[in-house]
DNA sequence: ACTTTACTTTGGAAAGC
DNA sequence: GCTTTAAAAAGTAAAGT
């Protein structure tokens, strides 16, 4: 009976310690990213339910804490790339994108897939831009979706080349780079993007 | 009725075409082969006539890919037995040949919605990470196949073991779209 | 800017780490 | 899980001209 007593408690303390440090690292990760409480305690939620189910079995906790902030973000519509969340983690994007998919299914998050819209008041403030460029950008991204031209394509590109031309008709020009650069994509990506938005909504873009 | 205008792109098989291999032997008597065990256990060589890559193991086990039908699979294992006649080494006769997975292309001709279509399937049946990929995957069980959906209409399907599996799957796909009022 | 090469995803077998 | 093979889809990326 003691040693059944003993072992209790020996696990209890392995998994509140396993736990503390998934909480810990969630919090690391968290204020390296700069997000606010809410996702943190999004990212717990996700991470405590994946422990009931014991989804941690096989998976390392790095992993799946890291998985957990990303599933978070996008939850709280407040994305951050896979690596976003790979730079301020010890995994691979690889390892992260995986255990996500199994949280993420095994946990019926069912998530839709980021929208290039909840990229806009991050990117817009990295950029110094206004709300009436952040207006202006989600306008377009809104045609954009309408006429098809975002499925399929990397929505921090969709959303980069939206600003790029929102910021030229509000008047408050930023270069490709500038965008690429708050972004996480190359002056490419802007380019063909927004060449593509340009001509399909027919927006005249003057340099 | 149905004639999907499959593509197939690639095939894969396996065989046994004897009891043990001496690969290094192989190596030696057949242009290009390349064997290094300490990177891979087989040995890899490519053919030609019919384009086909060969992955050759010791316990005489052989896996062939890149064929681009299911006669070519028979055909360059024949090749290679003739082959490996022809430096000495005996071959089992009628080798148990397995297609173990068919790659194939086709086309909808329609320029699709992968949002619409991720919730229409329902967003546990598929996978559409557009951050990391351009195509929707959906997976099917019967048949058994994996279809990689494209906003061009463009699709890939792979995990089937026939030509008739993937041509089904192309139609499951058409007829569940088209049911969506997705097409 | 344009071209080329290359990596992302899917599936499966093989022998071994 | 990884390693190696082949091939398509479309987007993104990097390197060389």
């Amino acid at each position: 009976r003691l040693r059944k007593w003993q072992r209790r408690i020996r696990v209890s303390n392995a998994t509140e310690r396993n736990l503390a440090f998934a909480l810990s690292e969630l919090d690391r990760m968290a204020s390296a990213l700069g997000l606010p409480r809410t996702v943190r305690e999004t990212a717990a939620v996700v991470y405590r339910k994946a422990v009931d189910k014991n989804l941690i079995r096989g998976r390392s906790i790095e992993g799946v804490a890291a998985a957990a902030l990303y599933a978070a973000c996008r939850q709280c519509s407040v994305p951050r790339t896979l690596d976003e969340i790979e730079e301020v983690s010890r995994v691979s994007r690889k390892e992260i994108g995986r255990t996500y998919r199994f949280i993420s299914r095994e946990l019926a998050l069912k998530l839709m897939p980021t929208s290039p819209i909840d990229y806009v008041p991050r990117f817009c403030s990295g950029l110094n831009l206004k709300g009436e460029v952040q207006s202006k950008s989600v306008e377009i991204l809104r045609q954009a979706s309408e006429k098809e031209l975002t499925s399929g394509r990397g929505p921090t590109g969709v959303a980069a080349a939206a600003i790029y031309i929102a910021s030229i008709l509000c008047g408050e020009r930023r270069t490709q780079r500038e965008v690429a650069d708050v972004a996480g994509v190359t002056e490419v990506t802007i380019r063909n993007r927004y060449k593509e938005l340009a001509e399909e909504l027919d927006i005249e873009i003057i340099l | 009725m149905s004639e999907s205008s499959i593509k197939i792109e690639n095939v894969v098989a396996s065989t046994k075409l004897a009891e043990e291999f001496d690969l290094t032997l192989i190596e030696s008597q057949f242009e290009g082969a390349e064997y290094n065990k300490q990177k891979f256990p087989g040995l890899v060589y490519r053919v030609s006539d019919p384009k086909a890559a060969f992955l050759v193991f010791t316990s005489g086990k052989v896996v062939c890919t890149g064929a681009k039908n299911v006669a070519d699979v028979h055909t360059v294992i024949g090749n290679m037995a003739k082959k490996l006649n022809s430096i000495g080494i005996k071959t089992i006769e009628n080798p148990q040949i397995t297609v173990q997975n068919i790659v194939a292309s086709a086309d909808l001709h329609t320029i699709l919605n992968l949002n619409a279509i991720a919730i229409g399937l329902g967003l546990e049946n598929i996978e559409y990470e557009p951050e990391q990929f351009p195509g929707l995957v959906y997976r099917i069980d019967e048949p058994k196949v994996v279809v990689l959906i494209f906003s061009s209409g463009k699709l890939v399907v792979t995990g089937g073991k026939s030509p008739e599996d993937c041509e089904r799957g192309v139609e499951v796909v058409r007829q569940q779209l088209d049911n969506m009022g997705l097409l």
